[in-house]
RNA sequence: GGGGCCGUGGGGUAGUGGUAUCCUCGCUGCUUUGGGUGCAGUGGACCUGAGUUCAACUCUCAGCGGCCCCA
C-alpha cells in the first residue's frame, strides 16, 4: 500500500459524493438494478453480487453448523393474530409490516403479515418442540427474505424493503446460556466482517431503549463507512422472556419443575453486501477481498499474430493448475476485446488478482501477477503457481483489512461536553465516545441538532469506564470519576456517537 | 419528517413550444492486442398521466423514479 497517490485519489472521489459514487458502483459493476416502476425501494439482484452473497452464506452457515444451529424454513406469512401475540413486536414493526387481505378473489378473514421478522411464526412452533430441558438449547436458522415498508429512502442493500438475511432463533434453559448464545453469534458476525469480508467492526450492545422490540438486550457490530456514518452490520439479541411467555415455551427441568426458557435472535443481511461495497470499492470500480469474490483471478493473455497459439496454450495450462488448486479462476480469451480493455473491466468487476500472460512471459517461464486495490505488479515464476496466487491473494486481503483498519482507527475520537461532540462528529463524522450516564435523554442534544445517535455502548469487559468486577464508576468513584459528557451526573459506560444509516 | 436539484437511445450529456446534437453503446466488416485500437456502415431515446396550446420532449399540475442537503 506504499502507493499513496492513488490513495488520495480514492480519498478525494469517495468522500466528495459517496452516495452517487455508491449508485454508480453498484450499478456499472453489475450488482444490482433497480425495481420496476411503482415499486421503489425494491432491486433486481444480479448475478455478481448474488454470488458474494453465497459466498457470505457458506461462510456463515458453515459456522452456525459447527456450533449447534439447524436449517429450517417457515411460511413467508404471519397471522395478524400470531403477530399481535408479543405487542413490543406489533408495536415495533406495525407501520413498516405489508399485508395480504385478498387471495384468490376472496377477502381473507384473518389478514395476513407478510413476515418482517419470524419471532411471531417460530416461536410457537419452538413452543410445540420443547417438552424437557433435554431438548435444551434449540436453535434453528432461516436464509429467507422479509419485508420493511420503509418509509425513509432505501440504497441498494443498505436499505430496501425487502431484503435477503438469516434469522437465527433460539431456546435456552437459563438466561447464562441464552447470553452466551447472544455473544457466540455476534462473535460469528465479528468473523464474517473481518476475516472475510476485511472489515473491522466496533462490538457492543445498543442502549436500553434502543433495542430490538421485545428485547432485553440488543447487541450489535457496527462498521464505519467512507463517508463517516456507522452501518449497524449485524445484530443479536437477548430475548429474555418475553417471547417465551407470549408464546409459552415452558420445559420441564430436571427438579421436575416447569420453568420458562429464554430466546434468543440474531440476524444478518445483504446489507454486508452493501457495507462491502462502500468499504473497498474505489474510482476504477469494484474491489473485493479474494474470500468472497466470484472470481479470484482472470488470466489476460496478451498475443501478437505470430505468439497467440504459445500464449493461448501457456495460459490454459496455468489456468487449469489455478483451476485443480481450487482458485476461482478465469481466463479471458476473449478475441475482440485487447488486454486494456480487458484490464478496465476487470478491475470495475472488482476481480482481486490479474495474470498478465504474454510473449515476456512465455518465454521465461514466468507470469504478472496485478493487485487490484493498488495496482502493485509481481512477476512470480510458471512453476508453483498454485502457491504463489494463493499467497498473493492472502497479502490482498490483508491490504485490504489493514487499509480499513486504519481508516476506523483514526475515525474514533474522544469529546466531552455536548458542543465537542457535535463539532467533532460535524468536522470529522466517524465515531465519538464520550462518557454517558445512561439517560435516553442525554442522547436528545446530540440526536436533535445532528441526527446522530448513540451506536453502539461498549461491553463491559471491554469499557474502561466498568471496573474489572464489575462497579461502575459511579459505584467506585475512588478510582474513576467520570462525569457523564452531557449532564454531568456520574458517568455509567462509554457511549459511541455517530451518524448512522 | 422538511427543503432543493433532476428524469432525453444501453451509459453519460447538449438543446429546443414545431420530436434533436455530440460522446459513447449494440450489431456487421476490416483493422488491432503489454492500459478502454482505428475506420466504415448500420441500429436505437425525450419517465407516466392530466392540463394549457394549432402544436408539448420543452410550460403548469399530479404521480412514479433518482440524487443531494437539513431534521
Amino acid at each position: 500500500m506504499s502507493d499513496d497517490v492513488q490513495e488520495l485519489g480514492i480519498t478525494e472521489s469517495k468522500s466528495h459524493n459517496t452516495g452517487e459514487w455508491y449508485a454508480e458502483v453498484v450499478r456499472k459493476a453489475g450488482l444490482a438494478d433497480y425495481g420496476p416502476e411503482g415499486m421503489s425501494g425494491f432491486i433486481v439482484t444480479r448475478p455478481r453480487a448474488y454470488a458474494i452473497w453465497e459466498r457470505l452464506q457458506g461462510f456463515l452457515d458453515a459456522k452456525f453448523k459447527n456450533t449447534g444451529v439447524q436449517n429450517a424454513y417457515f411460511p413467508l406469512f404471519i397471522p395478524e393474530s400470531y403477530l399481535e401475540r408479543e405487542k413490543d413486536i406489533v408495536e415495533g414493526f406495525d407501520p413498516e409490516v405489508a399485508w395480504v387481505t385478498e387471495a384468490g378473489n376472496e377477502e381473507l378473514e384473518e389478514r395476513l403479515a407478510v413476515r418482517p421478522t419470524s419471532e411471531s411464526i417460530i416461536t410457537p412452533y419452538i413452543s410445540q418442540w420443547v417438552r424437557s430441558h433435554r431438548d435444551l438449547p434449540l436453535r434453528v436458522n432461516q436464509w429467507c427474505s422479509v419485508v420493511r415498508w420503509e418509509a425513509t429512502e432505501t440504497k441498494p442493500f443498505f436499505r430496501t424493503k425487502e431484503f435477503l438475511w438469516q434469522e437465527g432463533h433460539t431456546a435456552h434453559a437459563t438466561h447464562e446460556d441464552a447470553w452466551t448464545e447472544t455473544l457466540t453469534r455476534l462473535d460469528q458476525y465479528e468473523s464474517v466482517y473481518e476475516d472475510l469480508l476485511a472489515i473491522p467492526v466496533l462490538k457492543g450492545q445498543k442502549p436500553d431503549y434502543d433495542t430490538f422490540p421485545g428485547a432485553e438486550t440488543t447487541t450489535t457490530v457496527e462498521a464505519l463507512m467512507p463517508d463517516g456514518k456507522s452501518v449497524q452490520a449485524g445484530t443479536s439479541h437477548h430475548l429474555g422472556q418475553s417471547f417465551a411467555a407470549a408464546f409459552d415455551i415452558t420445559f420441564a427441568d430436571e427438579d421436575e419443575n416447569e420453568r420458562l426458557a429464554h430466546t434468543t435472535s440474531w440476524g444478518l443481511s445483504w446489507r454486508a453486501i452493501g457495507a462491502l461495497i462502500m468499504t473497498h470499492s474505489d474510482e476504477q470500480g469494484l474491489v473485493l477481498p479474494p474470500g468472497v469474490a466470484p472470481t479470484q483471478a482472470v488470466i489476460v493473455p496478451i498475443w501478437q499474430e505470430d505468439t497467440k497459439d504459445a500464449v493461448l496454450e501457456y495460459a490454459e495450462g496455468v489456468a487449469a493448475d489455478l483451476d485443480d488448486a481450487g482458485v476461482r479462476v478465469e481466463l479471458d480469451d476473449r478475441d475482440e476485446r485487447n488486454p486494456g480493455f480487458k484490464f478496465n473491466e476487470h478491475e470495475l468487476n472488482g476481480i482481486p488478482l490479474r495474470v498478465e500472460i504474454g510473449p515476456n512471459e512465455v518465454d521465461d517461464g514466468e507470469l504478472t501477477l496485478v493487485h487490484r486495490p493498488d495496482g502493485e505488479s509481481t512477476v512470480v515464476d510458471r512453476e508453483g503457481v498454485a502457491a504463489s496466487v494463493a499467497a498473493h491473494l492472502d497479502e490482498l486481503y490483508a491490504k485490504l483489512y489493514a487499509a480499513a483498519e486504519e481508516t476506523l482507527d483514526g475515525e474514533v475520537r474522544e469529546a466531552d461536553g455536548r458542543d465537542e461532540i457535535l463539532g467533532t462528529l460535524g468536522q470529522h463524522g466517524g465515531y465519538v465516545k464520550a462518557p454517558w450516564c445512561g439517560d435516553e435523554a442525554c442522547e436528545a442534544p446530540i440526536k436533535e441538532p445532528m441526527a446522530a445517535e448513540i451506536v453502539m455502548v461498549p461491553f463491559e469487559d471491554d469499557d474502561p469506564l466498568v471496573d474489572a468486577d464489575g462497579d461502575d464508576a459511579a459505584g467506585d468513584a475512588g478510582s474513576h470519576g467520570e462525569t457523564c459528557a452531557i449532564c454531568g451526573e456520574p458517568a455509567q459506560r462509554t457511549a459511541y456517537f455517530a451518524k448512522s444509516y
